[in-house]
DNA sequence: CATATGATTCCA
DNA sequence: GGAATCATATGA
């Protein structure tokens, strides 16, 4: 069994800068989500993507003030979690400010606590379902239970490449705005097709 | 109200 | 390579 962590919280101040700063500070960090009647489930961030605003088309800040980026352009160091293809949630983290439309999505992790061995948490989809991170914690503070994020014990070996999945937004998509840890075996593995190395 | 599409994953 | 599957955004 594993020691509980025992970094120190991610305060608010962490979250209210540029996405791409904080997509790149959060690799190696650990997200924690807490829930009553099981074990807190603990895992280390391996990669995420930068999104930033509404002027990348990439972005779901693109069209605007609608329901769904309501958390999206609210308040840094919240979670954004949306439903994509119909059947998978993704977790984000608000960045920068009111307005901004900032956000870093956490597309895979390894399991620290609470999740058992063999846990996949590689790919969005999964990682959110592991952890727990559904829907209904659309708009969560994650400076404070029950989701909180705690900082990195290490500096990782970072790899940047382009984001996955988003080939519709033209010259967005090419942007190396997706952070890896370059060591660690648990990272996703990019659709067929698209660029980027590890 | 109707339609198009997607920050994915799984299967053949 | 292609399907599954539906919330969201957009246009009629």
């Amino acid at each position: 069994m594993s020691v509980p962590p025992r970094e120190p919280r991610l305060p608010r101040a962490f979250f209210a800068r540029d996405a791409l700063v904080v997509a790149r500070a959060l690799v190696g960090c650990l997200v924690v989500h807490e829930s009553p009647g099981v074990a807190a489930r603990v895992a280390r961030i391996v990669e995420t993507e930068a999104y930033r605003g509404p002027r990348d088309l990439a972005c779901h800040a693109r069209v605007g003030l609608t329901r769904r980026t309501r958390t999206l352009l609210g308040e840094a160091g919240h979670a954004y979690v949306f439903v994509v293809y119909g059947m998978h949630d993704c977790f984000n983290v608000t960045c920068r400010g009111v307005g901004a439309g900032h956000a870093v999505l956490v597309r895979a992790g390894e399991p620290v606590t609470g999740l058992g061995e063999g846990v996949r948490l590689d790919g969005p989809g999964r990682f959110a379902l592991a952890m727990g991170l559904t829907r209904g914690l659309d708009g969560a503070d994650v400076t404070a239970p029950p989701v909180y994020l705690l900082s990195r014990a290490k500096r990782p070996r970072i790899s940047v490449t382009p984001r996955v999945g988003v080939a519709y937004a033209g010259e967005w998509a090419d942007r190396p705005w997706r952070f890896l840890d370059a060591r660690s075996a648990h990272v996703s593995r990019p659709p067929r097709g698209a660029l980027g190395r590890g």
